[in-house]
DNA sequence: ACCTGAACACCGTTCAAGT
DNA sequence: ACCTGAACACCGTTCAAGT
């Protein structure tokens, strides 16, 4: 760690209470509630000094989303860490995302406002560290795919089918939250739980590629079990405070 | 047709003006550069008529993304009418998604304006109708997928999963262009040709759920071609005209 | 040199005045 | 009763004055 000095630990204090406000009123008010003003006089902050961090209002929301992404990417990079088959290790992956969701619904929210024409009038600095932390996740997913070739359960040898893959797999998610969020699923179709309709299709195309062990071989509820119990006994725990039913998935 | 007074028809004249030149602001200047005033003077409407019309900015986002996504499902409605196996049909709706991405790039991104948390401050009533066109195109697909199992192509039984399955589609789909409008595809991951990635990626999906004929099984570029001659001649020949590569996909 | 909040420009929305 | 555009309220952004 680098020695900050006085000034600059209170500078960056002084942006730490802007986010949180800023999260605050957006949560509270929504997009169109959320304006500079507000930012300022809850933060205790002069509007000049706060558009000297964030450019504009737009920077301040990719600035929220980028937080909350890195939480997502934080849990999702402790469940790279769960010991196993490459394809066991990706449902520790998705079972990361899923527990997010659940955990975190307010995070996917900030996530949805930074979406859009949003992005348009954002700093294209703001843009590109946002980008970076979504690129890190496909990263992990990527590591996990390359894992599965060299150890020879996925029989893909081309590159470009894999990184073929990992955009199916990408676009799949982030359709199927997209879809969540703008509650097609209810409204056009009839699921009842569409993150596990997502897991299942995802079951069908990685076997589909051929991805071993395959679906029907593999006792895929006990590597479920494993994973909430070893990487993420805390979240489960919260799962039950919070008194919702944590089955589901698999 | 019902009979409209000339009172009617200079209304329903001066809302198409209005839309004509929301649309051209929006392409032209970027959704920040939209504003009422220039949409006002633009189509000679006075702002307080306009306002009548369209209860907000967003709204009037909303309808134009509503006669986008009208565009899009008439072309998809037109593939459905293709004579050929399950399989094949939604070989036909794909290509037409992919050709209304190649032919219409700016309704692409009039969707895209569309998105987010501009919906947040859209009236109920025009996101209904957005909803509703959305609707419509997965509606064809279900349909096309109802077909292969009554045609005992698609080893399906429970309409449960039958759904699982179009919304798997559906959010493949949305997530892939989703992708694609944010770059993610040119930095993240290295797909040269993303839709076309898209399609081998369904392709795998549609083997794992056993939709036959598989992709091993059948002659899919000469199924593409036969689309491509027999449904969309006319989209095809504007492709060749704007100089544009017209192979890919399959 | 840095900070700041009052002032500015602009934009979405309304409503009082007009027909 | 309907139409309208001038006026309003508000919000993002800046910069001249202050320290």
């Amino acid at each position: 760690m680098i020695q900050l000095s006085a000034k600059q630990i209170e500078i960056q204090q002084r942006e730490a209470t802007i986010l949180t406000e800023a999260r605050r009123i957006l949560l509270e008010r929504g997009y169109f509630g959320l304006t500079m003003d507000r930012v300022a006089q809850a933060s205790d902050c002069p509007k000049g000094t706060m558009y000297q961090r964030f450019g504009c209002k737009e920077d301040l929301v990719l600035a929220l989303a980028a937080e909350s992404l890195e939480r997502r990417l934080a849990m999702v990079a402790r469940s790279a860490a769960y010991a196993g088959m490459s394809r066991e290790r990706v449902v520790a992956l998705g079972e990361a995302a899923a527990l997010f969701a659940r955990l975190q619904p307010e995070d996917l929210r900030i996530l949805h406002a930074a979406t859009g024409p949003v992005r348009e009038n954002a700093s294209p600095t703001r843009l590109d560290a946002l980008v970076r932390v979504e690129r890190a996740v496909v990263e992990i997913l990527k590591g996990i795919l390359e894992d599965a070739v060299r150890e020879g359960d996925l029989p893909i040898r081309d590159t470009a089918v894999l990184n073929e893959m990992a955009f199916g797999i990408w676009a799949l998610v982030d359709g199927s939250y997209t879809l969540i969020e703008s509650g097609a699923t209810r409204n056009a179709l009839a699921l009842s739980d569409p993150i596990s309709s997502m897991f299942q299709v995802f079951n069908v195309l990685a076997d589909g590629y051929g991805w071993r062990p395959l679906y029907a071989d593999h006792d895929w509820e006990e590597v479920l079990a494993n994973v909430r119990r070893t990487v993420f006994p805390e979240e489960i725990q919260r799962l039950r405070t919070m008194g919702m039913p944590d089955t589901q998935n698999a």
